[in-house]
RNA sequence: GGGCGGAUAGCUCAGUUGGGAGAGCAUCGGCCUUACAAGCCGGGGGUCACAGGUUCGAGCCCUGUUCCGCCCA
């Protein structure tokens, strides 16, 4: 590639995916599981084979990119594993639809043809949003990109279950579990989301059996009564106390029932009467088990009331609702109907309202499991950061239940479990059995069930590096390194993989996770299709590039805080992006052609290489610091200020006469450090700007190939020079002090002004010569005089500022606005005024001399007196600038 | 009902052992100064939600209140 030209803008469009391929042929993202570096190594939260990338993927991948892109320049050997995620319920629904829209379901076609058409699917759509990570700058290695159906996935998977199942901890049983209608499969009870919806309490009358007078329940699910068995009351609530031991008749039904008493009911709850159905809801569930209640299921798997429903038989649930409802007003049972907001399950997939059945599944125990889970975040083998989704962690596995792993679904890891037909017994296995464990019959069939999507998730961490194989990338590279992902499915995902990888691997699956916050629109609204707020990650990145896009998402990854963002945001970090490439334009513009040095002096003799190289030495240590500890704003933004407040604002403006000049010593040193620190920069933000800090590391003199196989720069204590960083401060002080002038007393910027500083110190004075010509340019000058105080009158004709001791007069002489310049000082002495009115206060106060630790108050001191020193200063050129300003409204009148 | 987080400039937010209230964007004024108008220079703008407490000193620590968000039942 051309060193030395840049085109006059940057047209990210082409350098994006010229550099990606460059990248991949390159074989720069390959990990080397056979390297002596030391290994960092990340996989990825596995997007759906469905998905389309949006803004949560964009923030994740590009947090996990950063990582890895430093951990290269820092020497590390970097795996970062790919892949997708089958997502059983999510593809199934999205073929089942394209089905549909041909007026076919998924029995039409059976199960062998429909997985067939999945897989069809899959090759057809399922690369997309790989292509998207890709375009996002994703540095994964892709040669060994996996997905959860892949052939060793699933002998993973199918190792994992029947190991389980051997020990004990994989079971079949009868239990309660969430069920979707919609999705035709039981669901773990995480994956049901509760949501508040207004709905309605209904108030129904039950009469007692033997007419002593009646009980009136109240429930939000009118329906559910017709599988009532019971209904229950509180053992000391006085008003039900006769009833309990006797029956009432359910409405409708014509069953008796009994009254049951259990400290379980709220008596404040409505009623204090509540009907029991032991088939539809968890707390009745365990009620009817206590109490030996018949379960009577009234609705069917597709959400139909059933042949138990006896009239509203074949109903629609919410159908039935209403009949019920409406017959029991007319049968005079309906006592009133009031409005109650009440949190009700839907399906996490499909949004429809679950229902709760007792049902046959297979299910995880948890328990053993989650307690080793706990204990490694206890003792530290894994970190969580941000450390507050520690508490969710170890909450959430407290009070973890069994895990319902089986899906009444089509897509997904069958369930090596086969049923004999002679003998009943369950033959679970690695590879197809032929023969009954049991008896030996070959009159064997396999479950039906799927297992969750989730259960091969657990394993990703080690199955993608080859389990159970002993593999060399497991060696090198589990435990992995971090795990980056949205405190979203801490639970479903984090939770599960450390249950696995502990039992599967004896050790962790990683050693950090670190949490970041969920993306959300400007007004911190979740983005979502239905609201029309979403950002699409894509057309952002074809509006203003991937690197502003990754910048602005990185700069605002604050800790334990959402991330709102706007499309204003991303546009104005472009301008960042553009920043970047002008400032190389000026650079490369003046190196052309020069050989610039090897080394850079200790201290070369200018101020402004000595500050700024001082000042980088600062920043490579903050933006370590940052990185090492997850803080990816801060990172960010120490760049930012730093690269462009810095390095372009002041140090490239103050050796912009080197590079121009003909001094030829000059000019080689201005060249060198600047192209020096351009590098370096550059270096600092490839990993949140992979695309244009390549392109013109490129064109830089003194590269070589890529940037992701040069080296981050380390620190160097020795460059550390507060003196060069004290004296800036003086001549940025003085150059702003006239710019603040000439902005408020509306002084053209083409007019050249002469400028006079009286300095109270030799030292002082020393500096502002040497640099003289810095001042002069970026004041914009026509003269500087600098003297030692009384060595000149004062000038009278003049505004003035004090600066560090320094008194700064631009001459104005026929210019000069009294009336302007005299209330411009009046402001300043308001200012100053109320500053020394704060810290006399703190001096004058006993107890602080007296408590305050010395420092401080000594700090205080040296305060009162700068601040006077500085006010008398001020206040003693009013006064001069007053008298003008009088004389001359006498002479006008 | 239980738990957690948040409230700082018009907006979005930093603020790491308690010791001079900051940034970006927006806004206003002046500039096409030969890298960049996607830019440069300058200005204005805050009772740090409220009420107490601890302390010489509180945006920061403690208690309570209000409002907002999330998780769990």
């Amino acid at each position: 590639m051309d060193k030395g030209q840049l085109p006059k803008a940057y047209e990210f469009h082409d350098v994006e995916a010229r550099i990606y391929s460059f990248w991949e042929e390159t074989g720069c993202f390959r990990a080397d599981e056979q390297s002596k570096k030391p290994a960092f190594s990340i996989v990825i939260p596995p997007p759906n084979v469905t998905g389309q990338l949006h803004m949560g993927h964009a923030l994740n991948n590009t947090l996990q990119d950063i990582l890895c892109r430093y951990k290269r320049l820092k020497g590390f050997e970097v795996l970062w594993v790919p892949g997708t995620d089958h997502a059983g319920i999510a593809t199934q629904n999205v073929v089942e639809r394209q089905l549909a829209q041909q007026g076919l379901s998924r029995y039409d076609l059976g199960r062998e043809k429909f997985v067939e058409k999945v897989w069809e699917w899959k090759a057809q759509y399922g690369g997309y949003i790989i292509k998207q990570l890709k375009r996002l700058g994703a540095s994964c290695d892709w040669s060994r990109e996996r997905f959860t159906m892949d052939e060793g996935l699933s002998r993973a998977v199918r190792i994992v279950f029947v190991k389980l199942y051997e020990e004990g901890l994989i079971y079949r049983g009868t239990r309660m579990i969430n069920w979707c209608p919609r999705c035709r499969t039981a669901l773990a009870n995480i994956e049901v989301e509760g949501e508040e919806i207004p709905g309605r309490l209904y108030h129904i009358r039950y009469p007692l059996a033997d007419g002593s007078g009646e009980l009136v329940v109240a429930t939000t699910r009118p329906e559910t009564m017709l599988g009532d068995t019971a209904v229950a009351v509180h053992p000391e609530d006085p008003r039900y106390r006769d009833a309990v031991g006797k029956k009432v008749i359910l409405p409708l039904m014509n069953r008796p029932i009994p009254v049951i008493a259990d400290a379980y009911v709220d008596r404040e709850f409505g009623t204090g009467a509540l009907k029991v159905t032991p088939g539809h809801d968890f707390n009745d569930f365990d009620l009817g088990v206590k109490h030996n209640l018949e379960l009577i299921q009234v609705i069917g798997e597709d959400g139909v009331m059933t042949q138990e429903a006896g009239a509203y038989a074949g109903m629609d649930r919410y159908e039935c609702r209403k009949r019920v409802v409406a017959d029991l007003e007319a049968a005079g049972f309906l006592v009133k109907i009031e409005d109650h907001v009440h949190r009700v399950g839907h399906c996490y997939r499909c949004k429809n309202v679950v229902e709760p059945m007792q049902s046959l599944q297979w299910f995880v125990s948890t328990r053993p499991l989650a307690e080793r889970a706990m204990e490694a975040v206890r003792d530290g083998r894994t970190r969580i950061v941000p450390e507050k989704w520690e508490k969710d962690y170890f909450q959430w596995l407290e009070n973890i239940e069994d895990w319902c792993v089986s899906r009444q679904i089509w897509w997904g890891h069958r369930i090596p479990a086969w049923y004999c037909a002679d003998c009943g017994e369950v033959t679970v296995a690695v590879e197809d059995p032929d023969r009954c464990g049991a008896c030996g019959s070959p009159n064997l069939s396999q479950e039906e069930d799927v297992l969750d999507t989730w259960f091969s998730s657990a394993l990703w961490p080690f199955s993608t590096m080859g389990w159970p194989e002993k593999t060399p990338e497991l060696d090198k590279f589990y435990p992995t390194s971090v795990l980056v992902t949205g405190f979203d499915i801490l639970f479903f995902w984090v939770a599960r993989m450390m249950m696995m990888g502990l039992h599967f691997m004896k050790d962790v699956p990683f050693r950090d996770v670190y949490v970041h916050a969920l993306v959300r629109d400007a007004q911190g609204q979740k983005m979502s299709k239905s609201k029309g707020n979403v950002i699409d990650p894509i057309i952002m990145m074809d509006k203003y590039g991937t690197d502003a896009l990754r910048f602005t998402l990185t700069a605002f990854a604050v800790q334990g805080r959402d991330v709102k963002l706007s499309e204003e945001r991303i546009e104005g970090y472009r301008h960042f992006v553009n920043k970047i490439w002008n400032a190389t334009r000026l650079v490369l513009m003046n190196v052309e052609g020069a050989s610039l040095l090897d080394e850079i002096p200790q201290k070369p003799d200018r101020l402004a290489h000595r500050w700024i190289l001082s000042r980088f030495q600062k920043v490579v240590q903050e933006v370590e610091e940052a990185l090492e500890n997850y803080h990816f704003n801060q990172y960010a933004q120490s760049l930012y200020q730093f690269f462009w407040h810095e390095y372009c604002d002041w140090y490239l403006e103050m050796i912009k006469p080197d590079l121009y000049g003909d001094d030829p010593k000059a000019r080689l040193l201005a060249q060198t450090i600047s192209v020096y620190l351009l590098r370096n920069v550059l270096l600092m933000l490839h990993p949140v700007m992979p695309f244009v800090t390549e392109e013109l590391w490129q064109k830089l003199p003194g590269t070589q190939g890529s940037i992701m196989q040069a080296a981050f720069p380390a620190v160097e204590m020795g460059r550390i020079d507060a003196q060069a960083e004290g004296e800036m401060g003086l001549l940025t002080g003085v150059i702003g002090s006239i710019r603040n002038i000439r902005g408020e007393m509306n002084i053209s910027p083409a007019a050249r002004v002469e400028v006079v500083c009286l300095c109270a110190s030799e030292k002082d004075k020393a500096l502002l010569e040497a640099n003289d010509r810095t001042v002069v340019d970026l004041a914009r000058l026509k003269g500087l005089k600098v003297a030692l105080h009384g060595e000149t009158a004062k000038p009278r004709l003049a505004a003035g500022a004090v600066v560090s001791g320094v008194e700064v007069y631009v001459l104005l002489e026929d210019v000069l606005d009294f009336e302007g310049e005299a209330a411009r000082l009046q402001k300043e002495i308001g200012k100053l005024e109320k500053e020394l009115a704060g810290t006399s206060r703190k001096l004058s106060n006993e107890d602080f001399l007296s408590r305050a630790p010395g420092h401080v108050v000594e700090k205080e001191r040296e305060k009162a007196q700068r601040l006077g020193e500085k006010l008398e200063k001020i206040r003693h050129h009013w006064q001069r600038v007053e008298e003008l300003r009088r004389n001359a409204a006498q002479s006008a009148g």
